[in-house]
DNA sequence: TCCTTTCTTGAACTCTAGGTCAAAAATGAG
DNA sequence: CTCATTTTTGACCTAGAGTTCAAGAAAGGA
């Protein structure tokens, strides 16, 4: 019983995801989040507690389909370093696609508040070992299917793509699209 | 003739620069810059004129100082590949010195202002790209010297590596030593 | 000495962030 | 229909951000 929500929360946190994502925490106000949501302040109040909560779950949100897409690419049929190489394109594709740079959410996350946000280090540090592990296996895959050496490690060279991802969110904001993609071919050949 | 100046502007700017980057361009405030400088919110503003300002000088200052350290490790003794590891490992030790994990200054600016600050972004974009001049140009230096492959492609490389740094700068945020030492020997393996 | 100039400082101001709340509006139960 | 329950909403509140300013202090020049 009791009044029925005027929204659907799902729906709520993904119009805040993207809000987040353009501007950054701070830098998203309650006022932006009602405009960006078409839900008053109160009402997201009374629904998610307060901003950070907010934040939370559109960071939950962001991981959960960009775990899927990850996973989507990884599965894809060629070699390891084909389904990788589509990866960091599509990546790269992505951040330049928009016509405001935003980068990705857990990178900036991760500058905006790894060290002064226990909770949000926590998470971002998860969504990083996650992607490294998704493409250690898949590098695991490529040498047991033999198209990835047998003598790489393939945990050392995950964390290294994990980082050249990273790399790449940052060099987006201020670089175009041949310079990002020469980053990608020079680091696959790696392994 | 007129009063003199009560500080020294350098000294001023240095401490406004540990402040940013310890806290962010928008998570310092005029008050928290009195209290890292040791001077009066007025006397900032009638000496710098804005908060932005200062910031531009703070990050002027960073640039100096990290192209001075550059152009020491490169101009060190050894190969190409020794000197760029020596320098690699001295950011990531600096990253992983201080009891807060405060990343870098250029990389943290790219992430909070590019894209919303006209000024800031040509900053970081010019700092980015004079580092990549100095890797190529010590690459370049090593294929004279005979140290490095005449077939590398020095810009493609210099450009992955100061990704590669990017990148660093963002995983020193969550992960420990050791993890981004292997990084750091598995990007150096491109050349 | 007095004047001009430049610097110093805390008080004051405006604006917005982040959050709370009370009153009104929808529901289903009885 | 009335009630208990839950949601909706803008008004309201407090704190702090970023900036301006007026009053005073420290110099050198006439």
């Amino acid at each position: 019983m009791g009044r029925p929500k005027n929204f659907e929360p799902e729906a709520v946190v993904a119009d805040a995801m993207e809000a987040f994502w353009t501007n950054g925490y701070a830098g998203t106000s309650p006022a932006d989040l009602a405009e960006a949501t078409g839900v008053a302040k109160g009402s997201l109040y009374h629904s998610f507690g307060s901003k950070r909560e907010l934040f939370g779950k559109a960071l939950d949100l962001y991981d959960r389909v960009g775990a899927e897409v990850t996973e989507d690419y990884l599965s894809r049929p060629g070699t390891a370093k084909e389904c990788i190489r589509a990866y960091l394109l599509h990546l790269v594709e992505m951040d330049l696609a928009g016509p405001v740079k935003r980068g990705c959410l857990v990178v900036n996350t991760t500058l905006e508040l790894a060290g002064r946000d226990e909770e949000a280090t926590k998470a971002v540090r998860r969504i990083a070992q996650r992607g490294i592990d998704l493409l250690a296996e898949r590098i695991e895959r490529g040498q047991r299917d033999g198209d990835v050496a047998a003598d790489v490690d393939a945990m050392a060279v995950a964390r290294f793509l994990m980082n050249t991802i990273g790399g790449l969110r940052v060099m987006a904001r201020g670089f175009d699209g041949p310079v990002l993609r020469q980053v990608i071919d020079t680091a696959l050949a790696v392994f």
